[in-house]
DNA sequence: GTAATTCGTGACCGCTGGTCATATAATGAC
DNA sequence: GTCATTATATGACCAGCGGTCACGAATTAC
């Protein structure tokens, strides 16, 4: 037998519901103890049912990371093309650390995601998904740069330098934002102006002005 | 009645023991799931032993860490001291990298203790052992930096900025080496080498040469 | 030699993530 | 409207985990 709309929609339903609890009960205080049928019953469904819908406690961890994920590469996107790319770059690198600001919530969901472990864990199919993520921010992260070493506001430097410095810059940063070991005496808007300020100035480092 | 060495001796080699054992399964592939009766096993011992010398397995993995930034803290301290501040800073900023290079089997051990929530269940003592670390840390780096901004050969900026930005940047880079998600496709000498690149243009930007 | 004391031990506990036989309810042929 | 069919929800159940603790072996003190 088919399933029939009204099942499915149904059934779609309950996913967001598991989604949307486990989202509430990850982003809260104890996060690491947070068990399957806590998600279960916040989302008023039996455990059982959890795993019709997620092959694993990990895949959903894995599909509210891919979430979060797509929506940065969309606040990516949202970035105007200009005729000037050092502002440009600004624009991308401060919008992409305040979208992790704003989304706070999913902070121990990607710390989760990228311990060593997971990925062997996972399913194939959700580590296509992360791949061609990868891909397609890749892609668009190369353009910018590219374009802003053209128009010679950045200094000609092999690409694989620049984007390796941007990569591990990023990361940290996040890392700090969320991070609970906040040693740093600085508020968040303040410490993402510092971070991309240190980052245009690799861009542009050699630069006579 | 006072411990004779007799005994004293014995249960510090035991320490030792549990120590090297816990290590060896914490660098293993699935490292995710040692067991505290496995770590008794391998190093020869019952599993209620393990809890005379670690609170629990946490404090084990705690432990383990202090011992290898301690190592890293005697590593930078080792670097001499020079005329040319940007060759010392190259000298630092790589050899660190490399010391978490050579030192991959604490790989997942670092990943662990800086998981959110870690720090919550930690004892009191061993957060000071850390504080005193970080502290002991920033006043090395502060140094450095400001001798390379006094001498002319970094530009003049905010501390902040620089030890905002090169904390991230190099937090991001050992996530980057000792990650699973080794999406880069590049040697870790050379990676490390343009990571140093990086921070250094950072350093100099606005420099006129 | 023997009593006192220390320390290692593994059976035990509460709890976890994950499974599966069973109960339930929506469906469609008539 | 009725009822056989079938997709779906369920929670008792399982193996295994981290952590505890009463007990016994081994060492010390005299």
């Amino acid at each position: 037998m088919v399933a029939t709309p009204r099942k499915l929609q149904e059934f779609e339903r309950r996913e967001a519901d598991i989604l949307a609890a486990a989202l509430e009960l990850f982003s809260g205080d104890n996060w690491e103890s947070v068990t399957v049928v806590q998600i279960a019953d916040r989302a008023g469904i039996g455990k059982g049912t959890v795993y019709k819908h997620f092959a694993s406690k990990d895949e959903i961890y894995a599909r509210l990371a891919l979430d979060f994920f797509y929506g940065l590469l969309r606040c990516c996107h949202r970035i105007q093309d200009s005729n000037d790319p050092e502002a440009e770059m600004r624009s991308a690198f401060r919008g992409a650390l305040q979208y992790h600001r704003e989304h706070q919530e999913y902070s121990n969901v990607r710390q989760y995601v990228f311990r060593a472990g997971f990925w062997e864990r996972l399913s194939k199919s959700y580590i296509e998904s992360f791949e061609k993520l990868d891909a397609e921010f890749a892609i668009w992260a190369n353009q910018r740069i590219e374009r802003g070493m053209d128009a010679g506001v950045f200094s000609k430097q092999p690409l694989v330098t620049v984007r390796t410095g941007l990569d591990a810059l990023f990361n940290g940063a996040v890392s700090q934002l969320w991070g609970n070991r906040c040693w740093m005496e600085i508020e968040p808007d303040e410490y993402i102006e510092q971070v991309v300020e240190f980052a245009i100035n690799s861009l542009k480092a050699g630069q006579v002005e």
